[in-house]
DNA sequence: CAGTGGTCTAGACCACCAA
DNA sequence: TGGTGGTCTAGACCACTGA
């Protein structure tokens, strides 16, 4: 055999569970039984089961067995990034505002903070050949390492700002996609004249306890953003 | 101790990596090299290094040895579903049509079809509260098993229509989000009458052999709908 | 060549579950 | 009590990298 033993266990129960053959909720024959069809020891079955576990085709239940898994129809995975999305990447940058702020009561209700701490805020404007696409807000809890360089800010993402400082790996993140019309100010700031949809995306980044330490709105032109996603 | 021992391996080398101890590029110590430091079967480090690569931390360059990885900044999971969001419950679906047509030419693409191929339209109404907040457009390429009683298609997502016949599992499907203005026929049935923003969401689906077997574009009032997404 | 990660084995003990 | 999955070991052979 050319592929290792335990890939052709996962291939072999993966097109049972495609075929039907295994629906879910069903038990998966035991790990002993597995190794004696298959001829391979226990922790090889085990290494495939898994893989079928890590791809959510399957679940394990200690003292009972291994069960077939309903298929996750509703999950996507989707990278963003405010400067560089499917159909438009931006190549401009203009800083509009870096500023020491001390939140109003929304604000630093949304960062976890109290109106008498600082707050930096930063505002940019995003362009794509020359033309403006993107309004971007941000709000950061100041801490060691962050830019502070105009050049620097110019030029960063939102999780790039923060992972200056604090280690990358544990940012934890979230995401808010919605579509709305834009104000007079975003209007002058993205030359919209007549009506014209905008797709919003709001980010907030917490550290590994749970705190937020940044929050950021991007305003995108509806002409000019698509955001792609994908199962797997 | 209570956890086992790999969990112990999984969190050391996690904490070093967060602390910048190692830092991406960085090579990790070798299984060997990591067993004698923990005490602890090759067997037993190397599940400990597969959880790390497993979680993004870490990869493995066979006969060169295991490095850190840079972090996925930009990467999120989201949950969609057209009649269920986290601002909105559809709790009322009216069928506006279902028809079998020939495609035109760009359906046809989008599908990989011909235009002389039957093609399934489901046109939907969504509400919330008794107001309609999404207009949703699919296309189908019929398979057997596909629910073609009025009352099924009326409460089923996508994934669910095309599923009934296909094994789930192998699905694979594509997102498309972007923000726009309605036309008339949508300002209709959505009842807006003044200029509201839509979020327009297109979905495609594809079977194992990367054939697209149906596509979907879900209109939704800009004041009805934040799709989120997190990290992790 | 010695060192690396990738695969595989044949045992072992454990906690858990059901009859 | 016997079967299940979860953990762990101490070996083995392999293909690959780099000096």
């Amino acid at each position: 055999m050319i592929n290792p033993m335990y890939l052709a266990i996962v291939e072999d129960i993966k097109q049972k569970i495609n075929s039907g053959q295994l629906k879910p909720s069903d038990a998966v024959p035991s790990e002993n039984a597995l190794s004696k069809e298959y001829g391979a020891s226990r922790m090889t079955v085990r290494k495939g089961l898994a893989i079928l576990a890590n791809d959510g085709y399957i679940y394990s239940i200690p003292g009972k067995g291994s069960f077939v898994r309903k298929p996750e129809l509703n999950k996507y995975t989707i990278y963003y990034n405010e400067m560089n999305n499917s159909i438009n990447k931006v190549d401009q940058s203009r800083l509009l505002e870096v500023n020491i702020i001390m939140p109003d009561e929304k604000l630093a209700g949304e960062l976890q903070t109290t109106i008498n701490k600082n707050v930096i805020v930063i505002r940019r404007l995003f362009y794509t050949e020359g033309k403006p696409v993107a309004y971007d807000l941000k709000y950061l809890l100041y801490s060691k390492g962050m830019p502070i360089v105009e050049k620097e800010i110019e030029q960063a993402t939102f999780p790039e700002m923060v992972s200056g400082s604090i280690a990358a790996f544990s940012l934890k993140k979230e995401l808010s996609i919605s579509a709305q019309m834009p104000d007079e100010e975003i209007k002058k700031h993205l030359n919209i004249y007549d009506e014209l949809a905008l797709l919003v995306v709001e980010q907030k980044i917490f550290n590994d306890d749970n705190k937020p330490i940044g929050f950021c709105v991007t305003y995108f032109r509806g002409d000019y953003i698509k955001l792609k996603g994908n199962s797997e």
